[in-house]
DNA sequence: TTCAAATTGCCCCAACTGGGGTATTGATAT
DNA sequence: ATATCAATACCCCAGTTGGGGCAATTTGAA
């Protein structure tokens, strides 16, 4: 029986190791290339032969260079029965829904445990669509409410869309602002950021500043 | 006597507001363009005759689209006449020295009062090289050491490079993780996690995950 | 005009963060 | 051999952050 081809595109050197070395003690799977940027899998495959060419790619989403999701588009244009499965730290309702779009069959976190990963990439070989499972309620509010309501403008889910004085609030948590400076700045009480700041957080997903900052700098 | 033409690029809409009445307010000075990123500055210049040609551009470093150092880069290319003054929220080495090397002629720190910049820029205007008082400092001390030693490579200074490890590390502040986590993944305590993270902040001139986060994503 | 959303502001409190130390180990270079 | 440095780990503590509420006011749309 063929070896299932993998490609890895990760730029953690820790997670692109661990998946590798995961794989690598599977018989039905073949690792057959290891990327840290959506640029260098894309070059490598422009050169690869029927050999070397993966079945299946496991796309980081947030990576320097390209990220997973515009990788995602590229490839998918040019190679469309390469099956790619999105690996991400993040349940980002934009993030997701986008990579849906680029054309990615699955989407995992990568918290999962490894076990589950393998599943996944067994059940996408088979043509399934596998999705982790904390993320699969979101993804079917996310597409029934796209169906929905198609007379909005931009795909994107309403209730995602940071207001205008947001993303002021969000600049000023880019400038690494504490609550107190990003209020002086926008003449505000400390009190207010920080709701906004809350209110940021909830749209985003996120709890943290450093992932807020990260959301928003590695947005489409 | 001719107006001082100047031209923003600022990615704070409030900011560049700001700057745009500020200036407006002095018969001496004539704003002539104002834009949000790299990429707009350099294509409104192509398509500019010497009317609205500007003699200096205010460059904030931290955009979208296309940073002030590229942008720097880019338009000290083609328009060598051309005075470019960068503004940025952080004292940040790298980036001083890099806004240098792409040919910057002053560098000066958003939060200074208005009347500074003004003077800084009709300083630029006479052929000077204005840099913040508190920044000053740094760049003699950065020029000097580069100077001292050419044998080394990558034109950045040593102290500033991190480490493998730290690269991890900063990996999981980029991920949005806490100590714990950090550790967790790494297998490492939160004690050397939170080491590792000092030693990071004080190689970028940061002092918090947002920031790092920023300065790391938003690098050359 | 009337209702919903956006903006502004405040309280409490547990948890996390950042800065200052110090110390041990192993590797590398002199 | 030995000095230096990277990596690991711990302590203390002030300050900041994040999450849970609540509510007044302005703005915009129906």
């Amino acid at each position: 029986m063929e070896k299932i081809k993998i490609a890895l595109v990760e730029d953690s050197k820790l997670l692109l190791a661990r998946l590798a070395e995961g794989f690598s003690l599977y018989d039905s799977f073949k690792v057959v290339g290891k990327y840290s940027n959506g640029k260098s899998i894309i070059n490598s495959l422009e050169k690869s032969n029927h050999e070397n060419m993966p079945d299946i790619i496991l796309m980081d989403i947030e990576m320097p260079k390209k990220n997973g999701i515009e990788a995602t588009l590229e490839i998918k244009e040019k190679y469309p029965d390469i099956d790619i499965m999105m690996l991400t730290v993040f349940e980002d309702d934009v993030k997701i829904f986008a990579s849906i779009q680029a054309g990615a069959s699955g989407y995992m976190l990568k918290d999962e445990p490894f076990e589950s990963i393998l599943n996944a990439v067994h059940e996408l070989y088979n043509g399934g669509a596998p999705i982790s499972q904390s993320i699969a309620r979101k993804v079917l509010s996310l597409i029934k409410s796209n169906l929905d309501e198609d007379k909005n403008n931009s795909s994107i889910h309403p209730e995602l869309v940071l207001s205008e004085r947001e993303l002021e609030l969000l600049n000023g948590l880019v400038n690494g602002g504490s609550y107190t400076t990003i209020a002086n700045d926008l003449f505000l009480s400390p009190h207010t950021v920080k709701t906004h700041i809350k209110n940021i957080y909830k749209k985003l997903h996120v709890h943290t500043r450093a992932a807020a900052v990260r959301a928003w700098l590695g947005k489409l």
